[in-house]
DNA sequence: TTTTGCTGTTAAAAAAAGTTAAGCCAAACG
DNA sequence: CGTTTGGCTTAACTTTTTTTAACAGCAAAA
């Protein structure tokens, strides 16, 4: 449902770049690398991204200019300079421009990944309401206000049933685990909570029965299957 | 046109709290000065601000458990923190709950508004709606006023009503938790209160009935949630 | 084949929320 | 002062939602 943020990151050091690459992809984002600031700037206006991070000191153009270039296109999309030293007047020059955060070399993984979820917290202003209305094999599904459409009229979900037809249909044709659900929905995987979530899944088997084509397969000791045929 | 940012400004200490709020009045902003984090939480909750600065380190309620207090009502403010040394586990303490930036004392009075101004660029585009006049689906709210503009002619809502439906409507989309929103209006979040918080989301859903896109959705065990269709 | 554990299903119990009205208290009014 | 009024809480009752129990069936392991 999340659609991945999409990241543009410039850095002229192989070994640094690669490891931020790599480090932020295993995080859950898309990452573009450019080795400097004219490639980066050429990057973004191709594809536009939801967020930035720019070495400040660069070959062909530096992080300031580079920034500076893209605020006259996008004064929204977040900033953040990564540089060698924490000199002050770099630091308030950054600032000025427009940036939104400033860590100085070296830094931890951790930290940098905090300031992201950080800023990105507060602007990503839920950009997502494309799953507000959707198929599910004849049936219409309205997962954000919980409602079912079937021939005999509307039905309202309970919170639990729309939780739980919610992860089964955004994981169609794959194994929906468990454990995993039970703590996605319930927070715990106890005994109870499992017994509860089977009344659900029966729940949703009679709902979901005047579609003939839907079926919500049960993997033995795995978990369950949503299934369109 | 331009409304005044407002600051709420959490520091146990009178020299650096006095000069930090006579210095950001200077700069324009309306400044709220509160001696601890409870006392800051308080002034929150009875009448929200654009912006917040706060002490790491208060008696009473330090700036890290305010700050997540205030998460829980309101998951956008930018909240910068102030601590007297740069500790990194403290630093990631903050991000984690969702700062928007973080200073180490000593700092410049150039710094702090550097900072400010950074955070505010990406924020203010969206504050610059006019707060006091909003729009609720088709209905017109002043929440300032307390002011309900329906079809059969204006409701003055009481004070109860007005501070739950500003926190829903501020929350658009977004579940309202139930026990951080009595804490905010009641202050605490006990049984009976609970059960009269009922009460008032049953008269809202009254009050807002004429306008059959609005829901405020119940989420079991969690709390609510205000949708505009 | 027997046992054990997992799942399907229905019903009953418990917990949370919806609703309406009565009670209480303090401020405003006469 | 006593009375009225408005706002909030408490109570009582209803409905909805979720959990627990009980029992039956089935799959995998022993």
């Amino acid at each position: 449902m999340n659609q991945k943020v999409s990241l543009l990151l410039a850095e002229d050091d192989e070994n640094l770049g690669q490891l931020l690459h790599t480090f932020l992809k295993t995080k859950g984002f898309e990452v573009e690398l450019a080795r400097n600031g004219k490639i980066a700037f050429e990057k973004f206006t191709a594809s536009s991204f939801d967020f930035c991070i720019f070495d400040v000191m660069m070959p062909v153009m530096d992080g300031f200019t580079l920034a500076k270039e893209i605020r006259e296109i996008d004064r929204k999309v977040p900033i953040l300079f990564l540089t060698a030293k924490a000199m002050k007047e770099d630091k308030l020059e950054g600032f000025a421009i427009g940036a939104d955060d400033y860590l100085a070399k070296p830094f931890s993984m951790e930290e940098l990944l905090a300031r992201i979820t950080a800023i990105l917290r507060r602007v990503e202003v839920k950009s997502t309401e494309d799953t507000a209305h959707l198929k599910v094999g004849k049936i219409n599904y309205e997962p954000e206000l919980r409602l079912l459409h079937l021939e005999d009229g509307t039905k309202k979900l309970t919170t639990k049933e729309n939780q739980l037809l919610q992860l089964l249909v955004k994981n169609e044709n794959e194994i929906l685990d468990r454990q995993a659900t039970l703590r996605a929905i319930w927070g715990d995987d106890n005994y109870f909570n499992g017994r509860s979530m089977d009344v659900y899944i029966a729940k949703l088997r009679k709902l979901l029965k005047e579609d003939t084509a839907i079926e919500i397969m049960n993997v033995h000791g795995k978990g369950f299957k949503f299934i369109v045929k």
